[in-house]
DNA sequence: TTTATAAATGCAAACTAGTTGCATTTTTTT
DNA sequence: AAAAAAATGCAACTAGTTTGCATTTATAAA
């Protein structure tokens, strides 16, 4: 199980009410959040600069990972491993994403293929996006 | 080689000075181009609704495609292919994005791996994008 | 526990990429 | 040459995101 205020703690980051409960609300969601998700759930009683704030000190802290979104808008994840990579999409695993339902899901068991020199690029981060009907919409 | 206006007149787009110059500078470009890289080349000497509409419109002729880009802004590439994938980043190869220089690259040479049915997601589409060093940068 | 310091919040305003309506101009069709 | 269709410029607008600042809440120090 997990601890939002214990993961707070060792963040170094403030345990306020809604900082806690929106990390409990990652554990907890098998779906990535956008920035509307997250306003919703809190049914507008939170201001969404402060959304967006607590995203970026959970994404810095290596929390949650931003995922890929059918609308170039934020949409994040909790993170599966102990430390993410840092400001940049996990680069792990691949993601999926659904003409229907625009849900963002994660590939854990895709391993993305190693490529690391190609044509004179370095490859530092690779990252794959499959898009199509998920489970519920096809 | 190509012929600008030959080309607009086989997509049944009309064949206006910007249209004509816009298509060449394309063709010539070994980049991808933003939105900003394009009013940059004219000097700004053009609406920007004018660029936009203009992308649309190659876009969805097949002539352009869209790459893509650090910030999420709007960029394109050439198509190699006659009738590149309408509306949709091209899915037949990845894309390499710079760290320094924030140059969208085309990986050609890098067939994207055939995944088709995972885990219940019904997969149409997959893109595969790499960043780093570019050759120029690292 | 009180005090001082730092971090988080709410609000409004600002910012920015992208879009739209409309009048005018240019291109294409007849 | 005239009529119809497409493209352009301009200004206003949209929506996601960011920022400044005053206030509140949480943390650290005494």
């Amino acid at each position: 199980m997990f601890d939002s205020k214990l993961i707070l703690s060792e963040k170094k980051i403030s345990k306020t009410k809604f900082r806690t409960d929106l990390l409990t609300l990652f554990y907890n969601s098998k779906k990535s959040l956008s920035v509307e998700d997250i306003l919703i759930f809190f049914n507008y009683s939170v201001n969404k600069a402060t959304v967006y704030r607590s995203l970026e000190s959970f994404e810095s802290k290596g929390l949650i990972h931003k995922v890929p979104d059918n609308y170039n808008h934020k949409r994040f994840s909790i993170c599966k491993e102990i430390n993410c990579a840092v400001n940049s999409y996990d680069n792990n695993h691949g993601h999926f994403i659904c003409y229907i339902c625009d849900q963002t899901f994660c590939l854990d068991d895709i391993p993305i293929p190693t490529i690391n020199n190609i044509k004179g690029y370095d490859i530092r981060e690779l990252n794959l996006t499959a898009k199509g009907y998920c489970e519920s919409c096809k």
